[in-house]
DNA sequence: ATGTAC
């Protein structure tokens, strides 16, 4: 393998064997020995090898091994190239969304937030393999969710006229049909709308802890001192089935398409084909379904800012700052090209002016969240003209460093209760929370702050956790 | 990430 620095922060992986074109590596002198224990760049170089691809295949500073692309992925395909569900992920729209309030932290005590993270986890299920307290939302709405995204329920009253225009996308992918979904796909998705999962997925209550721009944090509704919950969760068991339903059927079209895969989990066909047109509406069906999970809990949350505090959620703020989503597969116009841009672990980032901003953030570009490990800061971020290399795209979070199994072996209870020093959280049994365990990721300051030297992105606010809720068993 | 199994 061949990687050579280029610049600050900026790592080129030259084209070799079978690379169609180079990897960008984006990360710093801290982060480089950590990726380079896992697999993540070989199986960038492996990405670069499909058919179709452009522009570079790049790496995120949260990159880590993954099924197929590594997770902090772009990788981008031209009309004629593949589409690839290992290259979206398992967790298809695993994404994440940001709630603003008009309420100051520190006239909320300890008790007042526990309760407030007893009534969400009453509303929200959370943990694998969880049903939908939404009894009432399955059958007919299940399918105008799939089709519509977060409108359907906002149509429905689960959510503010407002909410869609800060959603990637307004909250729902076109070209969706459930014909291309497994029955059994739908099943699982029929009884999980409204459920929050497991792992690395999170509802957080936060601070403002500090504001880096005063205009962008204005705007976003984003002020020190203030709280704000973060929604970090996507398709659950849904998308979980269509990319292992796809991941099976990915490989043998790449057969008969004559394609040469570099590891089953890049099992890809080219996009025009019958099974890779199938995908990406089945792929569509997921997106929009995540988008919808992410409002339904938006709304279970506004209830429970209303109960807790005794008002109407509205007189709270609770707005919805902005949604973004790490795991999708979308036609996006680069260079005047039409283009598939993979991101898998990778955040959208448009630059102030792209038209693809919603018209409230045109100026200065959507906000970019992006989650911490449990325990420690969020950022938002805004994008800047300078990430074009990477199509517009910015990393999704801390990512990992130790994986689940040795996190659960290494981590000892004092290490782990010190990380979460002055948190609440939804346990008393510190062992179901090992995997998720703040030493277990990389430092995220480290991982921001590597973009932000490139000027790739910019800081807008760090958002720390008061009170988080994980699913567990 | 995930009813951690075809």
């Amino acid at each position: 393998m061949d990687l050579f620095k280029e610049s600050l922060n900026r790592y080129r992986l030259r084209r070799t064997g079978e690379m169609q074109v180079d990897g960008l590596v984006f990360i710093n002198e801290h982060l480089l020995p950590l990726v380079k224990r896992d697999k993540s760049l070989e199986q960038l170089c492996a990405a670069a090898s499909l058919p179709g691809v452009v522009g570079h295949v790049c790496g995120m500073p949260d990159i880590h091994e993954g099924f197929g692309l590594p997770i902090g992925g772009v990788m981008a395909t031209a009309e004629g190239g593949v589409i690839s569900a290992g290259a979206v992920g398992m967790d298809i729209n695993c994404g994440v969304r940001l709630l603003n309030t008009n309420i100051q932290a520190k006239e909320v005590p300890i008790p007042v937030l526990r309760k407030l993270l007893q009534k969400i986890e009453e509303y929200v299920p959370t943990g694998i393999g969880k049903k939908s307290k939404h009894r009432d939302m399955d059958g007919k709405i299940f399918e105008s969710v799939i089709y519509q995204g977060a409108g359907s329920l906002i149509e429905r009253g689960c959510g503010w006229s407002d909410d869609l225009k800060n959603t990637e996308e307004k909250g729902f992918l076109s070209g969706a049909s459930l014909e291309a979904v497994s029955r059994k796909a739908c099943e699982r998705g029929k009884e999980q709308l409204g459920t929050l999962g497991g792992g690395n997925h999170f509802i957080e209550v936060q601070i403002v802890e500090e504001v880096y721009s005063r205009v962008e944090g204005d705007l976003f509704g984003l002020l020190p001192g203030m709280l704000a919950v973060m929604i970090h969760t996507g398709s659950r068991g849904f998308g979980h089935q269509i990319c292992t339903d796809y991941s099976r059927s990915l490989l043998g079209a790449a057969k008969r398409h004559g394609i040469d895969l570099p590891n089953r989990g890049l099992a890809c066909a080219p996009v025009d084909s019958k099974e890779g047109r199938d995908y990406y509406a089945a792929m569509a069906c997921a997106v929009n379904y995540a988008f919808a999970n992410r409002q339904m809990i938006t709304h279970d949350v506004r209830r429970a800012f209303g109960d807790v505090f005794g008002c109407p959620p509205e007189t709270l703020g609770l707005k919805l700052v902005y949604d973004v989503a790490h795991n999708i597969a979308k036609w996006e116009k680069h260079n005047g090209k039409k283009i598939l841009v993979h991101r898998k672990g990778a955040t959208r980032a448009l630059p102030p002016g792209h038209p693809q901003n919603p018209p409230s953030y045109i100026e200065t570009g959507h906000p970019v969240l992006v989650p911490g490990s449990m325990g420690t800061a969020s950022y938002v971020l805004t994008g800047t003209e300078k990430a074009t290399e990477s199509f517009y795209s910015a990393n999704h979070g801390a990512g990992r460093k130790m994986s689940r199994k040795s996190a659960i072996k290494e981590i000892s209870r004092d290490q782990f209760e010190s990380s979460m020093m002055g948190v609440l959280y939804n346990s008393r049994n510190y062992k179901e929370l090992l995997d998720e365990a703040p030493v277990a990721y990389k430092d995220i300051d480290q991982v921001v702050e590597t973009l932000v030297a490139i000027g790739m992105v910019r800081k807008i606010a760090r958002l720390r956790p008061l009170g988080v809720i994980k699913g567990k068993d």
